[in-house]
DNA sequence: GAGTTTGAAACT
DNA sequence: CAGTTTCAAACTC
């Protein structure tokens, strides 16, 4: 499929999912393509503050081509994958098509409006526009630089949520940073429940109402010069968190030889700012002179996260409550070093998720680096500082925010044109999980003070601005877990730590595969509690959660957890246990999908594959990136994919059924390739099979669950019984040996009275089965017999270990 | 243990 | 959405 079919979106449209760029090549970024596989195009596009950008150069390292976006200063923006359309040499990932989203650069459109690719024949000086792919192309956008305006608004007098027309009663900010990865978002910080990717260099926010933000905002963007776009107001409703939210980061591999922690300041504001845009929950407004810079520097160590405003002359005078500033240069400032913070406002604390609240953390053993997110220690507000963490795949789509989105407040101190984004705390109050809403997975983790997570642990809640070693990861706390922040291969992003957020299931199993200690470790993925998931025979019932404070990776859906147990599965003892204390997990056998398929159960449970059989694996954190792509690519496919596939029947209390249903067309559905079967659940409506006798009146698979029941209970009283023989064996006081070793009779004292009513249970038991498996009675007899021969085998083992023991002493 | 069967997942 | 292919587990010999 070629790019032109694919339909592409100019990037500075007036619809929800643009983003704005135009610029001119400076240098021929194709001119170093040799073939699409075996070299690739770097092309850099600098904007400068007039919204341009140049095309500036290539590269031909990377087996990924990207696009990469610098301001002015050489500092990134944007990175990602692009090709171009048309005729010209595709810039794409190894010849495969680019997915929806990604970076289309076109030159800029002739005056029939149609674009034109980009091609060999560009000379330096060539106009590009920037589009997305897969996004339906809309009218070819006017003018050549596009710029948008993104305003955030909320009526003075009311509180209530108020589309403004970008004007003078209202302020501007000019952020100064952007995500630099494709999996950015700040959903933490506004649920907006949107990825969408952008290359948008610049923007300009406008806030207003004293600049800080209601629970639900309005939010506009403009596009000067472009008069025919609508204003389109999109709410972003904001509401109180309810959940609390515990983050696990590891950072991403830079380089094997890299053991430091690289400091990025890309800040919260300029995310939530951006992914508005980005996420299409602005509307486009013409008309308005604003701009956005994104600079990105190195941050200084210990620095907490500061918004200074700068006054942007081209736009008017601010009100008195309103941010004075009409620029905003992000940065990222140490306690000790330049302006200092500024005393929050009342009830608000500035924004926290700073440096010092993240510690990097060295794990002995691991070229990983863990960061931590400290507990505050000096909050004296009712409220913490929680992030609402969501996987970067779960939300590919704009979605109306959840009730636990967590409020963000911004505030501005005019005296020192510093911004501050305030996050409700929750002082001191156990965090409980909550189930989350569909499609939501989450982490939380615990948040007290008293749960300072050991090395390489977990994550807690966000912290006051303490003095930090030398990390400052503010941003990546608000990233969702998985989330790759940039793209670890690109020497071009100096300065800059790829991380990945990861569940707190994984940093368990890879605390076990570092035999590492770890104060809580949370349950594996839900989905390991389900019969189904839990390979049927083997399933059990989940023990109780360790911690309260935890909840699976997965989405907590009561319609899907409220799930029952297998018939016969153990309702007492819980799972059997690992030594390491994780429940005992069947490894995979993948060959071909590097486990980062479906078809990988391990994969499909979320977990990390841990010793499994598999080849060629991925599904490790030495893959993050790739992994995290992949769980992506599952979840766009669908969105349930990580759900419980068994779930609570709605319609008949307490029954499980399964959520699809099953297709299975030659098994009957009495057999373990059936999904609802292995479940031991019989078939639904739900399932499309043909041949189905997986019902309850089925006589089939009443005998099977017959022959299933008896076999079942065989083993369990066999196993019982045994272990009982076992433990009064073990418990016989050993005595020396009363004859010689050769030829001796054992010792008398090792059939006592317990040990031979273990026996009598053993035969029993066995007796019972043969009868109940309607054995001829010789061949009951024998099965009797042959128990008992195996009971005095033990016996004699037994006896004949304690005499070497004593023999030995 | 090798080969076959099966159906979910992935792909077209 | 339907048909096909791929994949890994279940199953058989």
């Amino acid at each position: 499929m070629s790019s032109q079919e694919e339909g592409h979106e100019a990037l500075g449209s007036d619809t929800m999912e643009v983003v704005s760029a135009a610029g001119h090549v400076v240098a021929n970024p194709l001119s170093g393509t040799k073939s699409e596989t075996a070299t690739s195009s770097m092309p850099t596009i600098i904007g400068n503050a007039s919204s341009t950008f140049s095309v500036v150069g290539t590269s031909t390292t990377d087996a990924i081509n990207y696009l990469t976006v610098q301001n002015h200063n050489g500092q990134l923006i944007i990175q990602q994958p692009i090709k171009t359309v048309g005729n010209g040499p595709a810039l794409v990932n190894n010849g495969a098509a680019l997915p929806k989203g990604h970076i289309i650069v076109r030159q800029k459109p002739a005056p029939n409006n149609q674009p034109t690719p980009l091609s060999s024949s560009n000379v330096p000086g060539d106009m590009v526009t920037l589009e997305k792919a897969g996004v339906k192309r809309p009218l070819p956008a006017t003018g050549s630089n596009v710029i948008t305006k993104v305003i955030i608004t909320k009526n003075p007098t009311s509180g209530q949520p108020q589309a403004f027309p970008a004007g003078n009663n209202t302020q501007t900010f000019t952020l100064t940073s952007l995500p630099s990865s494709t999996s950015v978002s700040v959903n933490s910080l506004i649920n907006s429940s949107s990825i969408v990717q952008s290359g948008t260099p610049t923007k300009t926010v406008t806030l207003t109402s004293q600049g800080i933000l209601s629970p639900v905002k309005t939010v506009i963007a403009t596009i000067p010069g472009t008069s025919t776009a609508k204003v389109v107001p999109y709410k972003i409703p904001i509401s109180p968190s309810k959940t609390p939210t515990k983050i696990t980061m590891i950072p991403m591999p830079r380089s094997p030889n890299k053991s430091t922690l690289n400091p990025t300041n890309i800040t919260v504001l300029s995310r939530a700012l951006n992914s508005l845009a980005q996420s299409g929950n602005v509307a486009l407004k013409p008309g308005s002179p604003s701009k956005v810079i994104i600079k990105q520097g190195p941050a200084p160590t210990g620095s907490a996260i500061t918004l200074k405003t700068q006054s942007l002359p081209t736009l008017a005078p601010q009100t008195a409550q309103s941010i004075r500033a009409t620029q905003v240069m992000q940065s990222i400032r140490a306690p000790n070093v330049g302006q200092s913070a500024q005393p929050p406002a009342q009830n608000l604390r500035p924004m926290t998720i700073g440096a010092g609240n993240v510690q990097p953390v060295q794990v002995p053993g691991t070229r990983f680096h863990y960061v931590r997110l400290v507990t505050p220690v000096t909050v004296s507000s009712s409220q913490t500082t929680l992030a609402v963490v969501k996987p970067s795949a779960s939300f590919p789509k704009i979605t109306p925010a959840p009730k636990n989105a967590i409020p963000i407040t911004m505030t501005s101190t005019p005296q020192t044109n510093q911004l501050k984004i305030t996050l409700p705390i929750q002082q001191n109050t156990p965090l409980a999980p909550k189930p989350t809403p569909q499609g939501m997975h989450r982490i939380i983790l615990p948040a007290t003070s008293t749960n300072v997570p050991v090395q390489g642990t977990t994550v807690t809640s966000l912290a006051p601005i303490q003095p930090a070693p030398s990390v400052s990861i503010q941003n990546v706390s608000q990233l969702p877990p998985g989330t790759t922040i940039l793209s670890a291969n690109n020497a071009n992003i100096q300065g800059l730590q790829g991380f990945a957020l990861v569940p707190a299931s994984y940093v368990t199993q890879f605390q076990q595969q570092m035999n590492m200690p770890q104060v809580a470790p949370p349950p594996r993925h839900v989905r390991d509690y389900f019969p189904k998931e839990a390979k049927g025979a083997q399933a059990t019932l989940p023990p109780p959660p360790p911690r309260r404070d935890y909840v699976p990776i997965a989405s907590i859906d009561p319609a899907i957890t409220q799930y029952t147990v297998s018939r016969n599965a153990p309702t007492q003892n819980g799972p059997t246990l690992e030594a390491t204390g994780a429940r005992p997990r069947k490894p995979c056998n993948c060959t071909k999908s590097q486990c980062l398929k479906l078809y990988c159960d391990c994969f499909a449970n979320g977990e990390f594959c841990q010793n499994c059989n598999c080849t060629n694996c991925a599904n490790n954190l030495e893959h993050e990136e790739e992994r995290s792509k992949a769980i992506k690519s599952c979840l766009d496919r669908n969105p349930q994919a990580f759900h419980p596939k068994i779930g609570k029947a709605k319609d008949v209390e307490g029954n499980r059924r399964h959520t699809k249903g099953c297709n299975c067309k030659r098994s009957g559905c009495l057999k373990n390739y059936c999904e609802c079967y292995e479940a031991k659940i019989m078939c639904s409506n739900f399932c499309k099979c043909i041949g189905c006798k997986n019902f309850e009146e089925s006589p089939e698979r009443k005998t099977l669950m017959h022959l299933a029941d008896a076999a079942e209970v065989r083993v369990q009283q066999q196993t019982a019984a045994k272990t009982k023989l076992s433990s009064q064996i073990s418990c016989v006081p050993s005595r020396p040996p009363t004859a010689p070793a050769s030829g001796e009779r054992l010792p008398f004292a090792l059939i006592t009275s317990d040990v031979a009513e273990a026996t009598s249970a053993c035969l029993l038991a066995q007796a019972e089965e043969a009868e109940r498996m309607k054995m001829p009675a010789v061949v009951q007899e024998r099965m009797v017999i042959e128990e008992f021969g195996r009971c005095l085998m033990q016996i004699i083992d037994s006896a004949n270990r304690t005499r070497t023991a004593n023999s030995v002493a």
